[in-house]
DNA sequence: GCTTTTATTGAACGAATGTTCAATAATTAG
DNA sequence: CTAATTATTGAACATTCGTTCAATAAAAGC
């Protein structure tokens, strides 16, 4: 009974993350964004409210997405440090893949914003949280296997590996080289490798 | 025989620097600076170039003061592994201190800045090139002390030191807590801690 | 004093910003 | 076909952006 929507929501939804991505959110304009998806000023309004709010939905989005590929990687039948490590592996190649070197969209977006933004802030935190989560469960499993001793709870480790995705991300904005990530990932795990000595090859 | 110059150079740039380092390069405008430095427009064009201009001075005295924290921190007659130590835990009261949470106006610039701007780009990967190698040179030492064994060159460790700098930066922005920053410096540090397991208080 | 030189002022510039909205187009119900 | 409903268009809006510059002020040399 009316006219029906000419565009692909998630389509156009996609391509503004992109913008988003590279150029962050103050970087980016609505013209940027016109460009980018096709749509006219109106029908981005229409569709997400505003610049803020499409800034929203494309946090959201490419965390569906993040969320998607870390319990695939997190959940399967290896052994738990193999799946972290699996994890680890992947992120190195996904950054030295991107010619553009953007990073994670989350985490730029945590450099770019600045803190009184609670909305924005709290969301970010929550992202991580889970992420935190994730790894946190996964490292129950290492520490019940029995491979590994540590006074350190999997919480305490998780927010370590939390901590490594964050500095291979910048590490790859000054030196994105394959087998200098590889290295850091290597004592990044080094420290989950309980019951031995860190002389390793 | 002319008009002196009337405001302190170094005085205005640290209130730039202060702006910058709070809302970002694309988040702050000249009138921000103008209200900031207490300069006009014209002034600040004056005395600066433009905007960028303006910013490429912030960057760099922002490193001079962090150069000089570094080097004081790091020679001094401790051994090697207690200044490192010592690093750390300044950077983890810095941060937890910080009440505004800006954590580190360069990285923060190296999230926000694509990577296509080589101007800026090029000089930021020289500045985190030259703490690296602080970092190497005192890892030289502690590898030549004897009491670690590892087969990682120091420049493997420095590298992993300098993306824990990173991670560090980044985490408190999600948790400003100095219990489990103190936590996740325990575990960068464990990796130079030759000769011995993972298990410690 | 006057001249020269440079710093400061802040209004003004054009361009770009995020946003709106009346006009138009496309669909369905009757 | 007509009426109703909603999507799309893109010009226009008021701001704000980074930047400039003529007017003014302050110092030093003579």
């Amino acid at each position: 009974m009316a006219r029906p929507i000419e565009f692909n929501r998630e389509e156009v939804l996609r391509k503004a993350i992109g913008v988003f991505w590279q150029k962050g959110y103050s970087g980016t304009s609505i013209k940027n964004l016109v460009e980018a998806t096709g749509l006219q000023p109106g029908s981005i309004y229409s569709a997400f409210g505003d610049k803020r709010g499409l800034f929203f939905a494309a946090i959201d989005g490419y965390f569906e997405d993040m969320k998607c590929m870390i319990f695939t990687l997190l959940h399967t039948n290896q052994p738990p440090i193999v799946r972290i490590e699996t994890f680890f592996n992947r992120l190195v190649t996904d950054s030295v893949t991107d010619e553009h070197r953007k990073g994670c969209f989350l985490v730029n977006t945590l450099l770019e914003i600045p803190v009184d933004d609670q909305e924005i802030n709290s969301r970010l935190q929550a992202m991580f949280g889970e992420v935190e989560n994730e790894f946190r469960d996964v490292l129950k499993e290492h520490i019940a296997s029995g491979r590994f001793d540590s006074n350190q709870s999997p919480e305490e480790l998780a927010r370590f590996l939390v901590m490594g995705i964050y500095g291979l991300r910048v590490f790859n904005k000054t030196q994105p080289d394959i087998s200098v990530l590889k290295s850091i990932v290597n004592n990044l795990l080094f420290v989950l490798r309980g019951k031995s000595c860190n002389n390793r090859a």
